[in-house]
Parts: C-alpha cells; sequence; structure tokens
DNA sequence: TAGATTGTTAATCGATTAACAATC
DNA sequence: TAGATTGTTAATCGATTAACAATC
C-alpha cells in the first residue's frame, strides 16, 4: 500500500506496470496471496531482474522464497497510475476505432468510463455500445458539465486540431490522441499520442532484417 | 539512397522514422526539396538534435544552410523499412478493432496489404472494406497460398494462441498482436505487441502528478 | 562575408544487466 | 539447514544532450 515515489519512475517502467497489473489479478483471482518476479517474469516473457526491481519500486516489501504479496502490488500500481478512482472519459470521432474504443470493456479496469461520445455526422449520434453519442458541437458544454479529465481523440485528421480546441475548452486535463497531428494545446494538458505506425516500424524492420523477437 | 546502417539503429529510432516519413512526404509533396533538421523537428515538437541525427543515421548527407534531400531521405527510410515494396497481409478477428484496421487507408503507404481477413463468426464473413472475410479455419492455407508476411491479430485472447499458431502454420513471418495474451511462437516468427494499456497508464500517471507533456 | 546548418566528438543521463550479501 | 528469492550496490550499455569545428 506505501506508495510509489515519483520522480524516480520513468515511462518505460509505468509502461510496464499495467502487464504487471494484469498478471497479478489474475493470479489473485486464483487465490495466490504471493507472488515472485521470476513466476511474473516468465509469465510476461520478461528479464526476472527487471520485473524484481519494478516490484521492488512499487514500494511494496517482498520477502525471500515468497515473493510479492500481490493485494498490496497491486494496489500500490492502481494507486500509483489513479486506476482505484473511476474518472471521466469522453471520445470524439465515432469511426471505426471511436467504435471499437468504446465497445472496449477494458476501461473500467484502467480508471476511466466513458460517459459521452461526439460526432460531426449526425447520422452517428444516439447510442453506440451504450454510450451517448451527441454532435460534436457539444463537447465542451457537456465534457465541462460532466467534469470530465480524458478526452479520446479519434477523428480523421483534418478536424484533429479543431475538436482538441474543444476538449480543452471543456476542462479536460488530458489528451489520448489516435491521430498522427501534433497537436497544440496549452501547457498544462497532457496529451499522449498513440502511435500505430510506430509500432508497425518496429516490427517492419524485424521482417526484414531480423533480430531479437518480443 | 544509400541505405540507413542496420546495428546501429536502436528501436527508438526506428519508432521517430513514420513520423518523418510523413513529415517529409508532406513537404516533399509542396514541392521542397530539402528540410533541415529544425523545421522537421518544429513540425514533430522534437529536439533539433536528435532530428538531425537520425536523418544524418539515414546515411544521406545533408547540407549546411540547405538541409538533407526530401527524396533521399524518403527512400532511404523507406527502404530501410521494407515500405517501399508492398507486402500481404492477413487479419484475424472481424470485431471493432479488427473492423478499424480493415477499413484504415494508411497501409498502402507503410508496405502492407491486407489481402484477406478472418473469423470465427460466419455471420462476419463476406467482405469489410473492401477485403474478403473467410471462416478463420481457412487462415492457415490461404496465408500460405498467398505467400503472407504478416499477421495482424485483433481475436478475443481466448483465441490468441490458437490464431496464432495457425498464422505460423500459415508461413507468416511476423505478428501483429493486439491482443494482450504473451504469444508462444517459434523463434524465428517476430511478434510486435500493440498495447494500448501502455499507453495509456503513460497518460494517467501525467494526469496525476503532473511532469512534461507529450 | 556572415550566419545557419551539418557532422562529429565528448559528456551526461537513465535504464538495463550483473553480482552478491541478506533473509526467510 | 539449504536453497530460493529479495534488496542493494556496482558495471555496462545505449540514448540523449551538449559543444564546436567544418561547410555551404
Amino acid at each position: 500500500m506505501s506508495g510509489v515515489r515519483k520522480a524516480e519512475v520513468g515511462d518505460k517502467m509505468v509502461r510496464r506496470f499495467p502487464l504487471y497489473l494484469r498478471v497479478l489479478r489474475e493470479m489473485s483471482a486464483r487465490g495466490l496471496s504471493h507472488a515472485s518476479g521470476a513466476v511474473v517474469a516468465r509469465a510476461l516473457a520478461l528479464d526476472p531482474i527487471v520485473v524484481r526491481k519494478d516490484l521492488a519500486r512499487t514500494g511494496v516489501r517482498g520477502r525471500p522464497r515468497v515473493g510479492f504479496p500481490t493485494g498490496e502490488v497491486i494496489a500500490a500500481i492502481e494507486g500509483f497510475l489513479g486506476w482505484n478512482a473511476c474518472s471521466e472519459a469522453v471520445l470524439a470521432g465515432v469511426g471505426r476505432l471511436g467504435s471499437a474504443l468504446l465497445g472496449y470493456p477494458g476501461f473500467s479496469q484502467q480508471g476511466f468510463k466513458i460517459v459521452a461520445a461526439f460526432d460531426v455526422n449526425p447520422k452517428r449520434c444516439g447510442k453506440v455500445a451504450g454510450v451517448p453519442v451527441y454532435p460534436v458541437a457539444q463537447l465542451a458544454e457537456t465534457a465541462r458539465r460532466l467534469r470530465v479529465a480524458l478526452g479520446i481523440l479519434t477523428v480523421p485528421e483534418e478536424q484533429a486540431q479543431a475538436v482538441a480546441d474543444a476538449m480543452v475548452a471543456g476542462g479536460v486535463r488530458g489528451i489520448w490522441n489516435f491521430t498522427p497531428v501534433q497537436l497544440a494545446v496549452p501547457p498544462e494538458v497532457r496529451v499522449k499520442r498513440e502511435d500505430l505506425a510506430a509500432g508497425l516500424a518496429v516490427l517492419s524492420r524485424r521482417l526484414r532484417d531480423g533480430g531479437a523477437a518480443s
């Protein structure tokens, strides 16, 4: 429960946290109260030393021969990421990718609930995957009213900046950007670009000239 | 045209290549024959030093006061990634995410063409976004016949390993894995996991405790 | 020429890997 | 006890950042 010390944790490690969360939750559901770094590492095909260090950095104390208490580590990681309490999110752009994300049930395990979606096309308004879809013109006002923390941006790239502006006007504190556009936002708004082309590039290179799998 | 020297290029840099490609193609389309590192860096909100070094690592020679020849850098990066020649890909799992990827027009600029898709559900068979959809039982044979290089895995996690096995049996050399499952495949098959939870974790952390945007 | 930009070498930083004593 | 596993410190590695001469 101790809590992760902040400044010391790099993005690389943060990206591994959801992996640990997944494995530890599953082990916990199977009734295992403790997990050793080696076991978690094997489940994820990671280096055991990395896992042990990451789990230690969590602030939770492990016991030799026994491992780390699953429940405590889960709580520590969830607390660090803010995935223990649920925040509200909106999604803009109910195209194929947007619909896919709307239908993704995993967000609830990741601290977010999409409470409203928006689209320019009035034909798409109504409900998708149980989430109400409104005209994009109502985004800013609705986001503000619902005190939304996160905006998910899945619009075509031509609309990206304008819709991001609306999200900012709506008081959103972070934008998960699935477009390839470099958004201009005030410095206090966090933007994370999700770049599928980058992943494909890494795989393409490995297909071309060999190298280690992953 | 020289070509990127292989061993020296890390994944971090490879992930930036598609960004450069995007900007340089756009500049090239606007008729600009040369691009300086500084200009590219500004367009992508990257450090100019990083960009200059990356472009240099491309093997293409830049000229002071002028910059790098756009066409040559584009060709060098495309060649390095294998995005100059088009390879065939199959997709398995025509759910929301799978449909989204099927409808994504950008793959052609990234060296891949999805030639067939597969699903367990016969109701989904037919055509989606112009791509024929077959029963998943036909995956291995079809992939082999079409000499497919890449498999895109967007099935529910329970089916992930079985479908990956079919892809391997079909002679696929790489799998772009959108499930959270750690796949077991022969060592010569490359797997790249696309981990949306990781990106969300990074953003969540920044929402919680501030830090630099990105 | 003057000044912007590259190419290259060195310094810094952070993450990974290794080694080993401490401990249950 | 014996042996697996953690915690910690040091070594290695790679990427980023800085500095500056070379060049168009």
